[in-house]
Formats: structure tokens, C-alpha cells, sequence
DNA sequence: ATTATAATAGTCAGGATTGACTATTTAAGG
DNA sequence: CCTTAAATAGTCAATCCTGACTATTATAAT
């Protein structure tokens, strides 16, 4: 349930956009924190567009053919506000498929396989770390102060996960070598 | 998805259930690490009927009413083997609600609401860590040998994580103090 | 000038999830 | 013995999400 946030939010902030503008703003802005597909946003802007969150009207630039183009109602602006502050409240539940294949460890007959797949999960997160740390010192030199701050906490909050993670894949691998 | 992959799994574990039972195996066995409503579990039991990865039958228990009992099917064992496969393969992507929160933090009015927020999730996260290691001890004495280690590589991994919120709920806690 | 490729802008059917609801049986308390 | 609470067993409607698909326009390459 974080699109509709992010679209009020985006809304809000880039003013009136069409469905797909919206996604570019997303993959453009947040695509290292969060990963929404597009006709999902859609949904979304059909619902709110029925619960009077926005509003939307046809629109035609140039020779492109025409848009439905989005925008914040006043109830939606109430509504960011209240997802907001629900957010700040919602307690973080950690859930992991591979929690299921070692619970379950028993029915796979060879070890070797699962280390090799461990270890190829171990060395793709490293990559996304390396690239996630690429992308904070590209915000960090294009912003200052306060919101710079803010934003890098959204690397760290990612970064101390996919830490944690690698640093447990070196655990489980040990765990299954000497099994 | 991880939903199949427990209800076949315990299937092939424990033998022949019906749908309140294969919940109450989750609840007494994985949930501490595996959130699944009685719903999803009807739903998929169906769902995979169709499929011919389980049969039921209809059984009747002294003064129960009847009851559709789900036994494995050989497709379904085949099914166990891929999910379990296709699972140690499919890489860990974080993704958290509080971020959209510090992504449009300058919609909130004022920062005190927000800290006090991020305070009560420090704590309930630290008494579920407490939760979560008593669970883990009571596991360690009743188990041995390798399955032992396995099942803890299971309560580390949600440890390592709700560590890594924790120190990054310090962080953010003090980030939005000073500014 | 023409073809191929990428970007733009969406739609739709199918699958997954769960809150709220119903109904029965057993256990506990007075 | 009777009432109440808890456990058992499930259903249904509403909601959410996305893979696969369609169609047009702009851009690049030959």
C-alpha cells in the first residue's frame, strides 16, 4: 500500500502528471527504495480518482495523443497526510523465502547446490551494494544540509539491510559447509 | 508465494491435514518467521488441487463435522523439489514504508510526532528481539546436532535484521533531532 | 527514404491476500 | 447443570499486484 503514497506524495510535489509520468518520476527519484510496477500505479489512480483523492481531465500536448492527466484534490491532500503519519506508526516485520528452503533443508538432496546459490546471492548483493553506494555519493554531491541528511538515511536504512543479509549468507554457507 | 512451499512441505512433514491444521503447524512451528492467514491457506489448497499437486478426501473424527483432509500428491512432491530450488535462487531486495515517510518528510508539520513514533518502534522492536531470542533458546535445548544449527541460522537471520533496524532507528532518531 | 529500435502510454485478465463474517464443538467457571 | 469463552473449521467479498499484451510516436541507423 505504498503507491498510493507515492503518487500523492509525487503529486503533490512535481504537480499534475499522467500515469506514466508518475512512474518515471518514481524509477527517476526512488527506484533504489521502492519497486512499483506500472499498472499498479494505475490501479491506484483509478481509485483514488473514485474516492475523490484526485482528479483528472484530458489533455493534449503536441502531436502525442491524448492524456489523462492526474492531480491532487484537497482530499487527497488530507489523505497523504494521514498515510503519512500512519506509516511513521507501522512496525517493520522482517519475512524471507530463504527461511522456507533451510526450514525445509531436509527435503533437498545435495548441499552443493544450495552453497553455490548462496553464494551467487552473496556476490549479486555486494553488486547492489557497490551500486547503492554509487548512486548515495551521486545525492550526497548534488544536495546539502538538512535534506541531504534525510535522504542519506534512506541509503544507510538500505545498506545496514543488505549488509546484515550478506553477513548472514556468510553464516548460512558456513553452516552448510561443514553439514 | 512462500505459502505452497509450506503447505506442501508440511504435508510431506507431517502427513495428511486439513486446512486448520496445516495453520496451527504454522503457527507452532514458523511464526516467528512466516506471517500466513487461514484464508490463503484455503485458497491455495484449492488452488493447487486443480493443479494435482494435492488430493483431498472427506474424513469424519469422532463428533467433528466433516472435514476435506490434503494429502501430497507425487506432482506436488515434484512441485516441493522446484519451489524449494527456485527459492535458494531468488535474490533478498529490502523494502520499507518508513522510507516513503523521510522521502516526503517536508510534508509532515512538525518533527516531534515523528521521532516520538520512531521511539515506540524501538522498542517494540527490541522486545520482539527479546521474544525472538527466548524462542531461540527453547529451540536450542530441544534440538542438536545439525538440525540444530540450521534451525538457528533461521533466528539469526531475523535477529541480524531487527539489529540492523534498531541501529538504524538510532540513526534517524538522532538525524531528525538535530535538524 | 526506410527500417528498426526505443520510448511513450496505457489495458486487461489472472492470481494472491486478508478482514470480516458464520457456525459448531469443547472446556472452564460458577 | 448452565452459561460463557475459547478453540475449531471454514467462506466470501473486496482489494492489491503484475505479466503479458496492444498501440502509437520519436529516434537512430543504414
Amino acid at each position: 500500500m505504498k503507491t498510493p503514497l507515492y503518487i500523492l506524495g509525487l503529486l503533490k510535489r512535481h504537480g499534475p502528471q499522467h500515469g506514466y509520468q508518475i512512474r518515471k518520476n518514481i524509477a527517476e527519484r526512488v527506484a533504489d527504495f521502492a519497486y512499483i510496477k506500472l499498472p499498479t500505479i494505475y490501479y491506484h489512480l483509478e481509485q483514488m480518482e473514485k474516492k475523490g483523492l484526485v482528479s483528472s481531465t484530458k489533455s493534449r500536448e503536441g502531436n502525442r495523443p491524448e492524456r489523462w492527466v492526474y492531480d491532487l484534490t484537497s482530499a487527497g491532500e488530507k489523505e497523504l497526510q494521514k498515510i503519512l503519519r500512519s506509516f511513521s506508526g507501522k512496525e517493520y516485520r522482517a519475512e524471507f523465502d530463504l527461511d522456507a528452503v533451510f526450514f525445509f533443508l531436509d527435503f533437498l538432496p545435495g548441499r552443493s547446490q544450495i552453497i553455490e546459490a548462496l553464494e551467487t546471492q552473496r556476490s549479486d548483493l555486494r553488486a547492489l551494494l557497490a551500486n547503492l553506494a554509487k548512486h548515495r555519493r551521486e545525492v550526497s554531491s548534488h544536495m546539502s544540509g538538512k535534506a541531504r541528511s534525510i535522504a542519506l538515511l534512506l541509503f544507510s536504512h538500505h545498506e545496514k539491510h543488505y549488509r546484515a543479509e550478506c553477513s548472514w549468507l556468510d553464516e548460512a554457507i558456513l553452516v552448510l559447509a561443514e553439514a
